[in-house]
RNA sequence: GCCCCCUUCGUCUAAUGGUCAGGACGUCAGGUUUUCAACCUGAAAACAGGAGUUCAAUUCUCCUAGGGGGUACCA
């Protein structure tokens, strides 16, 4: 009888959901969907000088953008601190812990010490067995973990296999600080046997600690989780990622107009993989995530092929469901209130229907934004003197010198234009001699290329190809 | 410094004691397309280096180099 699988997501709120946080939060996910287990999502703000509310919010909301739901109420790490003293003053009581009364000027002093001597840089134990009554008055205590000075950790990982640390590298750490307040490394461990966490999905930069948690779990008689600690991420350059590269919040990539399915696709394959899967259904993420199959060497972050599987999940989502991300996202950009203002309700309209020719060509929701720029696009247009000029003369003839001046010069063979002309005037139901001014009307300068196709997708796509193709022919 | 981890095309990765070392992104060249994009076809592109084990190593072992993580009364 097998336990049912428990993992948790238990970030510090110090800034945003970062993308090394969102795609361990995934696998955490990942893992426990796979298994038919829980998620359990634990808020670990125990640092109170670093932790933030907006950075709470910020990592909740970036989960949920990602659609990855955790089970029951997130646990504060910090409103469980009576529980956690109580632990530490159980293994005190138990002899596994002691008072240490060293200061930080002798703690710096030892480490560097050891240091220069070529030791592992720690604590030296000087108050392990020294007499509480020799304590210096005046210095409030820390408690410190009793650790095992010989043999050694093993770790089980199932990610990183076997793993052995020599007990003698390991220096007994505080697990109290002198103000009362628990460490790291004592909080997870209650909480994670607390919330009866049956595997520990995270970064590999914990792997030390999972030793230390290690030795706390055995002096405290409890069963360790099984753990997996999984390589980090890169930047492109292969350093640590950092603000410069893709350290960004989810919220960034949000804005940038990436879809929450793309990221996650993307991330899945950042480390792990199916045999030669590339483009996978979440169902399907679900049913072949396996710990076994997590690669052990650290990834860099491509922003490429990020925006390659963006544009193909643009073209797999519904017109309707972009036109309401697009919707969402606005608010987002720079000049988000005045671009909704002119979009309008007829905008978004004519948005949906140019919707297929325009989803085919964007990487991005930005990308696609932009590119339908022509349709709300103030008018009339601003034309530069020439194409003003050409315009004053109007007829036919000038309108095909003025349209590639539009388009950012693309080179039009002289009868698909004529015959796009001619289809816009059947279009708008004008003369052929009177297209200059509707069609003007139509595009819209500035930003980007708009494209008279895009033009002609307001119109009907299809229908205007097809008359253009019999007219060509 | 000390401890731990890692190393296959530029990038993400697959596979294997004997393979033309596979796929994807990107790149380049064609095709298709009135532009762009998408799409199709093709090409270039990798086992970090050195020993050892073996009939045979990219694969197993060791060493070196390089990269990463940790080394707090941060998490």
């Amino acid at each position: 009888m097998s336990e049912k699988v428990i993992t948790r997501f238990a970030p510090s709120p110090t800034g945003y959901l970062h993308i090394g946080g969102a795609r361990t939060a995934l696998f955490n996910w990942l893992y426990a969907k796979h298994t038919g287990g829980k998620m359990l999502l634990r808020i670990e703000d125990t640092d109170q000088a670093r932790s933030t509310e907006g950075a709470i919010l910020a990592i909740l909301d970036g989960l949920r953008w990602l659609e990855l739901d955790w089970d029951g109420e997130p646990v504060y790490q910090l409103a469980r601190a009576e529980r956690h003293r109580e632990i530490a003053e159980q293994l005190l009581a138990k002899g596994k812990a002691y008072r240490c009364y060293a200061t930080a000027e002798e703690l710096q002093a030892m480490r560097e010490k050891a240091r220069a001597e070529g030791r592992a840089p720690g604590y030296d134990g000087t108050w392990r067995h020294r007499d509480p009554l020799e304590a210096p008055p005046g210095i409030e205590p820390a408690i410190r973990f009793k650790a095992p000075r010989e043999g050694e950790t093993v770790i089980e990982d199932r990610v990183q296999g076997r793993v052995v640390f020599a007990n003698k590298d390991l220096d007994d750490l505080v697990i109290l600080r002198s103000d009362g307040s628990p460490t790291y490394n004592l909080s997870v461990v209650v909480d994670d046997h607390d919330m009866a966490i049956t595997n520990v999905i995270r970064g590999d930069d914990h792997l030390t600690n999972a030793a230390r948690q290690t030795q706390i779990y055995k002096a405290l008689g409890w069963d360790t989780p099984v753990f997996a600690h999984v390589p980090l991420i890169h930047g492109p350059d292969g350093a640590k990622l950092s603000k410069r590269h893709g350290a960004l919040g989810v919220e960034a990539y949000r804005a940038m107009g990436y879809l929450p399915a793309a990221l996650r696709n993307y991330l899945v394959r950042l480390g792990w993989s199916h045999g030669d899967a590339e483009v996978m259904s979440t169902d399907e993420m679900v049913q072949w995530f396996d710990l076994e199959a997590i690669g052990r060497s650290a990834a860099r972050f491509d922003f490429a092929k990020l925006e390659n599987l963006n544009g193909h999940y643009l073209r797999e989502t519904p017109d309707a469901e972009i036109v309401t991300r697009l919707k969402a996202l606005l608010p987002e950009f720079p000049n988000g209130a005045a671009l909704a203002e002119r979009i309008g309700d007829e905008g978004w309209r004519k948005l949906e229907r140019a919707m297929p020719g325009l989803k085919e060509r964007a990487k991005t929701l930005v990308e696609l934004l932009d590119s339908a720029a022509y349709l709300f696009a103030a008018r009339p247009l601003e034309l530069d003197e020439q194409a003003k000029k050409l315009l004053d003369t109007t007829g036919r003839g000038t309108l095909t010198a003025l349209l590639p001046r539009l388009e950012g010069a693309p080179s039009w063979k002289p009868e698909a234009l004529d015959a796009l002309v001619r289809t816009f005037a059947e279009e708008t139901g004008r003369k052929l001699g009177k297209v200059a001014q509707p069609l003007r009307a139509a595009l819209t300068g500035k930003s980007t290329s708009p494209g008279i196709f895009d033009v002609l997708d307001v119109l009907g796509r299809e229908e205007s190809l097809a008359r253009i193709r019999d007219q060509v022919q």
